[in-house]
DNA sequence: GATGAATGAGGCTTCATTCAT
DNA sequence: CATGAATGAAGCCTCATTCAT
């Protein structure tokens, strides 16, 4: 019989295959709801998205705010994974906007979820700032930095606050590609500066 | 006597002048508080912190969204008035650089509003569109844009979005003097582009 | 200066003019409204449909159950008079059939009436019960029953009781006709009982 | 996993036992209560008697008037069935007596409901209309009326009406055995009418 | 383990009544 | 005195969470 956990369903690792499945769709099924209705869905309503009962949410997430910090990290793991993806592009600043790019359409599939994650009071707001992620994006940047192309003043942290920004634009329906052309411009290295 | 109105306190005028000062105080109360704690504060503490009962409350604003939507109209219109303070700036770019961080300084003091103002999806997601306000602004760039230094596409509805993205640096307490600083930069038009 | 009541507007007598006027607008507006809309009208509602304000409202009728319970009384008063003029009528039992007739007709321009009184507990739950009303019916019944046309066994209470049921059925909106006639048709005495 | 449906708990089939008692115990304190207080009794008073949770009060019936009108709609099933066994007894005439008996105790048992149904404005004021019962209750009528011992002009309305009618009576505590009987006397065919 | 019924603190709103103008 | 703005207790309902089946 496996030990008693506390905080149930701590990650990933070790869990049957079914209740793996389970978890799997809890949190599709709140990237859904989240993303379409804002952080006010019901516990209830994740559930029945999932095709599951609120008991079997429960015993995934203790926890609404769990559940939405939960899915927080998820999101940023996938930014995570497209930093790293960036640095296999050869030009430091192709890199970069490939990199704007990738963030703003991530963003735009999951328009609502910043209102959602804003209400839980993430200290890092958007999914874009676990530890991880800054690691791979400050890579991208830097390289950039050293190569020039990119200005110098700007931080890992910049760029998070800047795709924050930009996300801001895309829930509004406005022209995000126009955004993010004038940020790239604005992060271009002036030849004379 | 008064005919009877389904929407109590419709705006300003005609009231007696107590009625005026509550309606302020209301106001004002609840632009602290919603930015404070976000949209999540309850009627009976914006009364209280205004300093009359809730029944006041609901007879100036019917709804608590009523009372959301009433204080992004009001905060629109002071960037309204901004826009037009703008234009009293002789220099086209020094007018432009004024505005955006009069807008900047005026959202680091409403931090909490967005998510309360999404709360209640509004069209202008942000205080920052309607239609006087999109006119003064636009008259500010168009002036920008025949002096020749501000891009050529930009229309006063991007201006906003980015205004929007660069609140939403401020609420997470990045630094947004470089977030503007760079949005400048981006915008400046290019000597050669 | 008029010796202060703590029973503001005891009746009717000694009002200035106006004052007077303003009681009986109200107490029509509290007819109309009661009847339309039954016993959840709102005291402002009354008192815009009388032309006044709430406060003169109060100064009428301390309470809203005072009000409801002044405007029984008055059409309790209505009553009693319809009674009087039965008597005039020669014929027992055609004064009871206009009785009945009246009844039903003042009932049918004060339906909701009943569940507004009801709503107080008037002990009186009609309005057909005051002493003096119990009275001026009492008489009729007892001259129809010495003519040897009316029950024997019928009190004035009962009488009224048999009105509250024909309201009932008035309220419904079916034909009181009917119901009426089975009504004097079983009061009627009988040849041979 | 089950459809959301807006309606929760539509009827009684297919219910866990235990949400079919509480069903049940919540109709039964509501029929208590609201006959007893009147339509102000408080949802949480009528889940407090039921022993349950407001919370599963409103699972159950989405709305006070929601659990009024089932409320109606039970009563007036209990009616049509009475209306049912009235046609068991084989005399005609004496169906209609003891229908009219059956009728007066069950309206008895359940004084202010009346009051309370019209609060909700049930288009079916009392609880004696539902297209079953009227039908239950023709049965009855023209068996009579063909044996000719009842009026012929008589319809199933008719009698509901005056039905509801003589629960007004009941309701002000008036000698209803006495309404009865002259209903009853109204009622029947005369030898020569 | 899964399910969904039950729970109840807490939120929004109403409305009889009071009181400053 | 009339007016209608202010008041706040009290009511209806929601929804995150628990627990019996």
């Amino acid at each position: 019989m496996a030990v008693a956990s506390s905080e149930p369903q701590p990650r990933e690792r070790g869990m049957r295959a079914d209740a793996r499945r389970n978890h799997d769709r809890i949190l599709e099924a709140a990237r859904l709801a989240f993303s379409e209705e804002g952080a006010g869905v019901q516990m209830d309503a994740v559930a029945r998205r999932g095709g599951v009962g609120v008991g079997t949410l429960y015993r995934h997430f203790p926890t609404k705010e769990a559940l939405i910090r939960e899915l927080a990290r998820h999101l940023a793991e996938g930014c995570a994974r497209d930093a790293e993806a960036a640095l296999e592009i050869s030009d430091p600043w192709e890199s970069i906007v490939w990199l704007v790019q990738r963030n703003a359409e991530s963003m735009a599939l999951n328009v609502g979820l910043r209102d959602t994650f804003a209400s839980v009071r993430l200290e890092d707001d958007c999914p874009f700032e676990a530890a991880a992620l800054e690691g791979g994006v400050a890579a991208v940047l830097v390289r950039a930095q050293e190569a020039g192309v990119l200005r110098e003043d700007l931080t890992a942290a910049d760029f998070q606050a800047l795709m924050c920004g930009l996300s801001a634009t895309i829930e509004r329906g406005a022209d995000w590609r126009r955004h993010a052309g004038i940020l790239l411009d604005g992060l271009r290295a002036r030849a004379a500066a």
